[in-house]
DNA sequence: GTTTAATAGTTGAATTATATATTATTGAAC
DNA sequence: GTTCAATAATATATAATTCAACTATTAAAC
Protein backbone atom coordinates (compact mmCIF):
# COMPACT_ATOMS: atom_id res chain seq x y z
CA UNK A 1 0.00 0.00 0.00
CA UNK A 2 2.87 2.05 0.86
CA UNK A 3 6.40 2.10 -0.12
CA UNK A 4 8.24 4.71 2.17
CA UNK A 5 8.00 3.49 5.66
CA UNK A 6 10.39 0.32 7.06
CA UNK A 7 8.70 -2.94 7.30
CA UNK A 8 9.52 -4.18 10.67
CA UNK A 9 10.79 -7.85 9.66
CA UNK A 10 8.49 -10.62 10.76
CA UNK A 11 8.14 -11.05 14.59
CA UNK A 12 9.11 -14.62 13.84
CA UNK A 13 12.68 -13.23 14.30
CA UNK A 14 12.61 -11.56 17.38
CA UNK A 15 10.56 -14.52 18.65
CA UNK A 16 13.25 -17.56 17.45
CA UNK A 17 15.58 -15.32 19.67
CA UNK A 18 13.66 -15.54 22.45
CA UNK A 19 13.02 -19.43 22.15
CA UNK A 20 16.93 -19.87 21.79
CA UNK A 21 17.50 -17.83 24.96
CA UNK A 22 14.79 -20.39 26.71
CA UNK A 23 15.94 -23.13 25.32
CA UNK A 24 19.40 -22.85 27.68
CA UNK A 25 17.67 -20.93 30.67
CA UNK A 26 14.52 -22.89 31.60
CA UNK A 27 13.93 -19.79 34.29
CA UNK A 28 12.71 -17.24 31.10
CA UNK A 29 8.72 -16.79 31.18
CA UNK A 30 8.83 -17.22 27.36
CA UNK A 31 5.10 -16.03 26.69
CA UNK A 32 5.14 -13.38 28.89
CA UNK A 33 8.43 -11.92 27.06
CA UNK A 34 6.95 -12.34 23.89
CA UNK A 35 3.40 -10.48 25.13
CA UNK A 36 5.33 -7.49 25.99
CA UNK A 37 7.63 -7.33 23.00
CA UNK A 38 4.97 -7.69 21.21
CA UNK A 39 3.21 -4.58 22.78
CA UNK A 40 6.44 -2.88 22.08
CA UNK A 41 6.49 -3.24 18.61
CA UNK A 42 2.77 -2.83 17.90
CA UNK A 43 3.06 0.45 19.29
CA UNK A 44 6.31 1.57 17.24
CA UNK A 45 3.96 0.29 14.13
CA UNK A 46 1.04 2.27 15.13
CA UNK A 47 2.85 5.17 15.56
CA UNK A 48 4.89 5.22 11.99
CA UNK A 49 2.02 4.46 10.64
CA UNK A 50 -0.05 7.41 12.38
CA UNK A 51 3.31 9.80 11.88
CA UNK A 52 3.20 9.13 8.13
CA UNK A 53 -0.23 10.22 8.09
CA UNK A 54 0.61 13.05 10.02
CA UNK A 55 3.40 14.28 8.00
CA UNK A 56 1.96 16.12 5.66
CA UNK A 57 -0.04 18.18 8.12
CA UNK A 58 3.43 19.02 9.81
CA UNK A 59 2.09 17.66 12.97
CA UNK A 60 4.23 15.22 15.13
CA UNK A 61 2.18 11.93 17.15
CA UNK A 62 3.07 14.09 20.22
CA UNK A 63 1.51 17.47 18.47
CA UNK A 64 -1.29 15.72 17.29
CA UNK A 65 -1.82 13.38 20.63
CA UNK A 66 -2.04 17.10 22.64
CA UNK A 67 -4.67 18.70 20.33
CA UNK A 68 -6.75 15.25 20.01
CA UNK A 69 -6.81 15.35 23.59
CA UNK A 70 -7.74 18.95 24.22
CA UNK A 71 -10.47 18.27 21.80
CA UNK A 72 -11.77 15.80 23.39
CA UNK A 73 -11.93 17.50 26.65
CA UNK A 74 -15.04 19.23 27.75
CA UNK A 75 -15.38 22.56 26.76
CA UNK A 76 -12.62 21.94 24.40
CA UNK A 77 -10.16 23.06 27.25
CA UNK A 78 -7.53 21.47 29.49
CA UNK A 79 -4.55 22.35 31.11
CA UNK A 80 -1.20 21.08 30.44
CA UNK A 81 -0.69 19.01 33.50
CA UNK A 82 -3.98 16.86 32.64
CA UNK A 83 -2.52 17.24 29.01
CA UNK A 84 0.43 15.08 30.71
CA UNK A 85 -1.61 12.96 32.12
CA UNK A 86 -3.71 11.48 29.63
CA UNK A 87 -0.81 11.81 26.71
CA UNK A 88 2.23 10.33 28.93
CA UNK A 89 4.17 13.21 28.24
CA UNK A 90 6.45 15.31 30.79
CA UNK A 91 5.45 18.37 32.03
CA UNK A 92 8.79 19.68 30.42
CA UNK A 93 7.49 18.18 27.25
CA UNK A 94 4.42 19.79 27.13
CA UNK A 95 5.27 23.12 27.71
CA UNK A 96 7.89 23.13 24.72
CA UNK A 97 5.00 21.11 22.55
CA UNK A 98 2.30 24.04 24.00
CA UNK A 99 4.77 26.70 23.05
CA UNK A 100 5.41 25.34 19.35
CA UNK A 101 1.08 25.30 18.83
CA UNK A 102 0.96 28.46 20.27
CA UNK A 103 3.24 29.90 17.28
CA UNK A 104 1.54 28.08 15.08
CA UNK A 105 -1.83 29.46 15.99
CA UNK A 106 -3.28 26.28 16.59
CA UNK A 107 -3.92 26.79 20.50
CA UNK A 108 -4.11 29.90 23.29
CA UNK A 109 -3.05 29.73 26.87
CA UNK A 110 -5.73 31.75 28.97
CA UNK A 111 -5.11 32.30 32.73
CA UNK A 112 -7.13 30.30 35.16
CA UNK A 113 -8.90 32.92 37.57
CA UNK A 114 -9.33 29.95 40.71
CA UNK A 115 -6.06 28.82 40.32
CA UNK A 116 -3.30 31.37 39.55
CA UNK A 117 -0.53 28.73 39.17
CA UNK A 118 -2.79 26.98 36.43
CA UNK A 119 -3.28 27.60 32.97
CA UNK A 120 -6.23 26.84 30.25
CA UNK A 121 -5.45 25.65 27.36
CA UNK A 122 -7.83 25.84 24.28
CA UNK A 123 -8.10 25.11 20.62
CA UNK A 124 -7.99 28.10 17.67
CA UNK A 125 -10.80 27.98 15.02
CA UNK A 126 -7.61 26.81 12.80
CA UNK A 127 -6.78 24.34 14.58
CA UNK A 128 -10.26 23.10 14.71
CA UNK A 129 -10.44 22.79 10.93
CA UNK A 130 -7.00 21.25 10.75
CA UNK A 131 -8.53 18.62 13.27
CA UNK A 132 -11.73 18.54 10.59
CA UNK A 133 -9.26 17.56 8.03
CA UNK A 134 -7.55 15.11 9.26
CA UNK A 135 -9.69 12.72 11.56
CA UNK A 136 -11.17 11.52 9.18
CA UNK A 137 -8.42 10.04 7.26
CA UNK A 138 -6.97 8.92 10.59
CA UNK A 139 -10.44 7.18 11.48
CA UNK A 140 -10.30 5.38 8.56
CA UNK A 141 -6.67 4.07 9.26
CA UNK A 142 -7.85 2.76 12.55
CA UNK A 143 -10.65 1.14 11.01
CA UNK A 144 -8.75 -1.05 8.32
CA UNK A 145 -6.77 -1.64 11.29
CA UNK A 146 -8.89 -4.01 12.86
CA UNK A 147 -11.18 -4.35 9.43
CA UNK A 148 -10.28 -8.20 10.00
CA UNK A 149 -11.08 -8.27 13.57
CA UNK A 150 -14.64 -9.58 14.48
CA UNK A 151 -16.46 -8.04 16.83
CA UNK A 152 -16.03 -10.76 19.66
CA UNK A 153 -11.94 -10.10 18.71
CA UNK A 154 -11.92 -6.78 19.29
CA UNK A 155 -13.91 -6.97 22.78
CA UNK A 156 -11.77 -9.82 24.01
CA UNK A 157 -8.69 -7.76 23.28
CA UNK A 158 -10.36 -4.57 24.96
CA UNK A 159 -10.37 -6.54 27.85
CA UNK A 160 -7.23 -8.10 27.84
CA UNK A 161 -5.43 -5.19 27.42
CA UNK A 162 -6.90 -3.38 30.42
CA UNK A 163 -6.20 -6.05 32.57
CA UNK A 164 -2.44 -6.07 31.11
CA UNK A 165 -2.62 -2.54 31.85
CA UNK A 166 -4.03 -2.43 35.26
CA UNK A 167 -1.73 -5.51 36.16
CA UNK A 168 1.21 -3.13 35.45
CA UNK A 169 0.08 0.27 37.07
CA UNK A 170 -0.24 -1.84 40.20
CA UNK A 171 3.08 -3.09 40.21
CA UNK A 172 4.67 0.49 40.12
CA UNK B 1 4.99 -1.26 45.94
CA UNK B 2 6.34 1.28 44.72
CA UNK B 3 6.51 5.17 44.99
CA UNK B 4 8.72 6.55 42.77
CA UNK B 5 7.11 5.98 39.64
CA UNK B 6 4.57 8.18 38.05
CA UNK B 7 1.23 6.51 38.24
CA UNK B 8 -0.81 7.02 35.36
CA UNK B 9 -4.09 7.94 35.98
CA UNK B 10 -6.59 5.71 35.21
CA UNK B 11 -7.28 5.08 31.77
CA UNK B 12 -10.96 5.56 32.24
CA UNK B 13 -10.29 9.63 31.62
CA UNK B 14 -9.09 8.93 28.31
CA UNK B 15 -11.77 6.87 28.05
CA UNK B 16 -14.47 9.35 28.66
CA UNK B 17 -12.63 12.00 26.29
CA UNK B 18 -12.75 9.29 23.09
CA UNK B 19 -16.62 8.43 24.56
CA UNK B 20 -17.31 12.69 24.65
CA UNK B 21 -16.30 13.03 21.14
CA UNK B 22 -17.90 9.66 19.64
CA UNK B 23 -21.80 11.00 21.29
CA UNK B 24 -21.33 13.81 18.58
CA UNK B 25 -18.98 11.97 15.87
CA UNK B 26 -20.86 9.32 14.57
CA UNK B 27 -18.25 8.03 12.63
CA UNK B 28 -15.73 7.48 14.89
CA UNK B 29 -14.41 4.06 15.98
CA UNK B 30 -14.68 4.01 19.33
CA UNK B 31 -13.36 0.78 20.02
CA UNK B 32 -10.62 0.73 17.26
CA UNK B 33 -9.14 4.20 19.24
CA UNK B 34 -9.34 2.85 22.46
CA UNK B 35 -7.53 -0.48 21.45
CA UNK B 36 -4.65 2.53 20.25
CA UNK B 37 -4.49 4.05 22.73
CA UNK B 38 -4.57 0.89 25.25
CA UNK B 39 -1.58 -0.24 23.65
CA UNK B 40 0.11 3.09 23.53
CA UNK B 41 -0.20 3.65 27.23
CA UNK B 42 0.80 -0.24 27.85
CA UNK B 43 3.93 0.44 25.97
CA UNK B 44 4.34 3.36 27.77
CA UNK B 45 3.98 1.33 30.94
CA UNK B 46 6.40 -1.30 30.16
CA UNK B 47 9.19 0.74 29.82
CA UNK B 48 8.53 2.97 32.50
CA UNK B 49 8.88 -0.38 34.57
CA UNK B 50 11.66 -1.56 32.84
CA UNK B 51 13.66 1.59 32.89
CA UNK B 52 13.70 1.99 36.76
CA UNK B 53 14.77 -1.59 36.97
CA UNK B 54 17.58 -0.73 34.95
CA UNK B 55 18.42 2.28 36.63
CA UNK B 56 20.68 1.09 39.13
CA UNK B 57 22.74 -0.75 36.17
CA UNK B 58 22.91 2.42 34.56
CA UNK B 59 21.38 1.16 31.70
CA UNK B 60 18.58 2.31 29.24
CA UNK B 61 15.68 0.53 27.90
CA UNK B 62 17.06 0.79 24.22
CA UNK B 63 21.02 0.30 25.55
CA UNK B 64 19.16 -3.16 27.38
CA UNK B 65 17.62 -4.22 24.36
CA UNK B 66 20.34 -3.90 22.13
CA UNK B 67 22.23 -5.99 24.33
CA UNK B 68 19.17 -8.53 25.17
CA UNK B 69 18.64 -9.32 21.81
CA UNK B 70 22.61 -9.48 20.92
CA UNK B 71 22.84 -12.20 23.62
CA UNK B 72 19.83 -14.39 21.96
CA UNK B 73 21.09 -14.04 18.50
CA UNK B 74 23.29 -17.23 17.32
CA UNK B 75 26.65 -17.40 18.88
CA UNK B 76 25.95 -14.05 20.52
CA UNK B 77 27.15 -12.23 17.82
CA UNK B 78 24.90 -10.22 15.05
CA UNK B 79 25.70 -7.33 12.93
CA UNK B 80 24.06 -3.51 13.70
CA UNK B 81 21.43 -3.63 11.01
CA UNK B 82 19.85 -6.89 11.78
CA UNK B 83 19.85 -5.24 15.37
CA UNK B 84 18.10 -2.13 14.25
CA UNK B 85 15.44 -4.73 12.69
CA UNK B 86 14.91 -6.13 15.60
CA UNK B 87 14.85 -3.85 17.94
CA UNK B 88 13.14 -1.38 16.14
CA UNK B 89 15.75 1.46 16.64
CA UNK B 90 17.09 3.78 13.75
CA UNK B 91 20.25 2.88 11.93
CA UNK B 92 22.10 6.02 13.58
CA UNK B 93 20.80 5.40 16.78
CA UNK B 94 22.44 2.21 16.96
CA UNK B 95 25.94 3.64 15.70
CA UNK B 96 25.76 5.98 18.84
CA UNK B 97 24.42 3.13 21.21
CA UNK B 98 26.86 0.56 20.29
CA UNK B 99 29.89 3.46 20.54
CA UNK B 100 28.46 3.94 24.02
CA UNK B 101 28.35 0.09 25.06
CA UNK B 102 31.85 -0.64 23.41
CA UNK B 103 32.95 2.67 25.76
CA UNK B 104 31.55 1.03 28.32
CA UNK B 105 33.61 -1.93 27.54
CA UNK B 106 29.65 -4.59 27.25
CA UNK B 107 30.70 -4.98 23.62
CA UNK B 108 33.48 -5.29 21.03
CA UNK B 109 32.94 -4.88 17.15
CA UNK B 110 34.99 -7.28 14.87
CA UNK B 111 35.08 -6.81 10.78
CA UNK B 112 33.26 -9.35 9.01
CA UNK B 113 35.29 -11.31 6.19
CA UNK B 114 33.10 -12.28 4.23
CA UNK B 115 31.08 -9.04 3.70
CA UNK B 116 33.40 -5.93 4.48
CA UNK B 117 30.79 -3.70 4.83
CA UNK B 118 29.61 -5.25 7.54
CA UNK B 119 30.48 -5.52 11.50
CA UNK B 120 30.44 -7.84 13.61
CA UNK B 121 29.29 -7.09 17.51
CA UNK B 122 30.04 -9.58 20.43
CA UNK B 123 28.84 -9.36 23.84
CA UNK B 124 32.11 -9.07 26.07
CA UNK B 125 32.15 -11.14 29.53
CA UNK B 126 31.78 -8.04 31.17
CA UNK B 127 28.33 -7.86 29.47
CA UNK B 128 27.52 -11.45 30.23
CA UNK B 129 28.29 -11.25 33.75
CA UNK B 130 25.56 -8.02 33.70
CA UNK B 131 22.67 -9.94 31.72
CA UNK B 132 23.08 -12.49 34.35
CA UNK B 133 22.57 -10.27 37.25
CA UNK B 134 19.87 -8.18 35.25
CA UNK B 135 17.53 -11.18 33.39
CA UNK B 136 16.27 -13.03 36.32
CA UNK B 137 15.15 -9.11 38.25
CA UNK B 138 13.14 -8.64 34.74
CA UNK B 139 11.97 -12.01 34.25
CA UNK B 140 10.39 -11.76 37.79
CA UNK B 141 9.27 -8.51 37.44
CA UNK B 142 7.38 -10.18 33.49
CA UNK B 143 5.94 -13.12 35.61
CA UNK B 144 4.45 -10.49 38.23
CA UNK B 145 3.46 -8.57 35.96
CA UNK B 146 1.21 -11.64 33.67
CA UNK B 147 0.79 -13.49 37.30
CA UNK B 148 -3.20 -12.68 36.84
CA UNK B 149 -3.77 -13.91 33.94
CA UNK B 150 -4.68 -17.59 32.94
CA UNK B 151 -2.85 -19.56 30.50
CA UNK B 152 -5.65 -19.63 28.26
CA UNK B 153 -6.00 -15.84 28.43
CA UNK B 154 -2.14 -15.28 27.70
CA UNK B 155 -2.91 -17.56 24.60
CA UNK B 156 -5.81 -15.74 23.30
CA UNK B 157 -3.87 -12.34 23.64
CA UNK B 158 -0.89 -13.22 22.04
CA UNK B 159 -2.62 -14.67 19.19
CA UNK B 160 -4.75 -11.08 19.05
CA UNK B 161 -1.77 -8.78 19.41
CA UNK B 162 0.00 -11.03 16.55
CA UNK B 163 -2.73 -10.50 14.45
CA UNK B 164 -2.76 -6.69 15.11
CA UNK B 165 1.04 -6.75 14.54
CA UNK B 166 0.66 -8.38 11.02
CA UNK B 167 -2.34 -6.08 10.03
CA UNK B 168 -0.40 -2.79 10.59
CA UNK B 169 2.59 -4.13 8.85
CA UNK B 170 0.29 -4.99 6.38
CA UNK B 171 -1.08 -1.59 5.90
CA UNK B 172 2.25 0.36 5.59
C1' DG C 1 -1.37 34.24 60.55
C1' DT C 2 3.23 32.17 59.78
C1' DT C 3 5.79 28.41 58.32
C1' DT C 4 6.03 24.36 55.54
C1' DA C 5 4.97 21.36 52.00
C1' DA C 6 2.89 20.53 47.60
C1' DT C 7 1.53 21.81 42.93
C1' DA C 8 1.65 24.17 38.16
C1' DG C 9 4.33 25.81 34.93
C1' DT C 10 8.65 27.17 32.99
C1' DT C 11 13.75 27.56 31.79
C1' DG C 12 18.64 26.10 30.59
C1' DA C 13 21.70 22.31 30.28
C1' DA C 14 22.29 17.70 29.10
C1' DT C 15 20.77 13.69 26.87
C1' DT C 16 18.80 11.02 23.29
C1' DA C 17 17.04 10.42 18.72
C1' DT C 18 16.44 11.54 13.80
C1' DA C 19 17.46 13.39 9.00
C1' DT C 20 20.70 13.95 5.63
C1' DA C 21 24.89 13.27 3.48
C1' DT C 22 29.19 10.47 2.94
C1' DT C 23 32.38 6.51 2.51
C1' DA C 24 33.22 1.85 1.53
C1' DT C 25 31.84 -2.26 -0.26
C1' DT C 26 29.09 -5.55 -2.72
C1' DG C 27 26.02 -7.33 -6.36
C1' DA C 28 23.67 -6.81 -10.72
C1' DA C 29 23.25 -5.24 -15.57
C1' DC C 30 25.28 -4.80 -19.58
C1' DG D 1 35.33 -5.88 -16.37
C1' DT D 2 32.97 -1.38 -16.09
C1' DT D 3 29.04 1.12 -14.72
C1' DC D 4 25.20 1.57 -11.76
C1' DA D 5 22.23 0.62 -8.05
C1' DA D 6 21.86 -1.21 -3.39
C1' DT D 7 23.58 -1.97 1.22
C1' DA D 8 26.27 -1.28 5.74
C1' DA D 9 28.02 1.74 8.71
C1' DT D 10 29.09 6.17 10.12
C1' DA D 11 29.62 11.53 10.73
C1' DT D 12 27.59 15.82 11.10
C1' DA D 13 23.89 18.79 11.90
C1' DT D 14 19.33 19.23 13.77
C1' DA D 15 15.36 18.12 16.41
C1' DA D 16 12.98 16.09 20.26
C1' DT D 17 12.97 14.82 24.99
C1' DT D 18 14.34 14.73 29.73
C1' DC D 19 16.73 16.30 34.08
C1' DA D 20 17.44 19.54 37.57
C1' DA D 21 16.69 23.85 39.21
C1' DC D 22 13.63 27.75 39.73
C1' DT D 23 9.34 30.96 40.33
C1' DA D 24 4.76 31.61 41.65
C1' DT D 25 0.86 30.15 43.90
C1' DT D 26 -2.03 27.37 46.82
C1' DA D 27 -3.06 24.13 50.61
C1' DA D 28 -1.92 22.16 55.03
C1' DA D 29 0.11 22.16 59.69
C1' DC D 30 0.78 24.36 63.63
Amino acid sequence: MNDTLPLLPPFSEVEEGICRLASCRPDLPKQEIILTRLNYHIAKSLRDVTNQLLKPFDLSYVSFSALMMLFASPNSEINPSKLCDVTGETRTNMTRISDDLVTRGLIRRHPNAEDRRRIVLMLTPKAENLLKKILPLLWEKQKEIYSKFSADEKKTLEALLKKQLAAIEELK
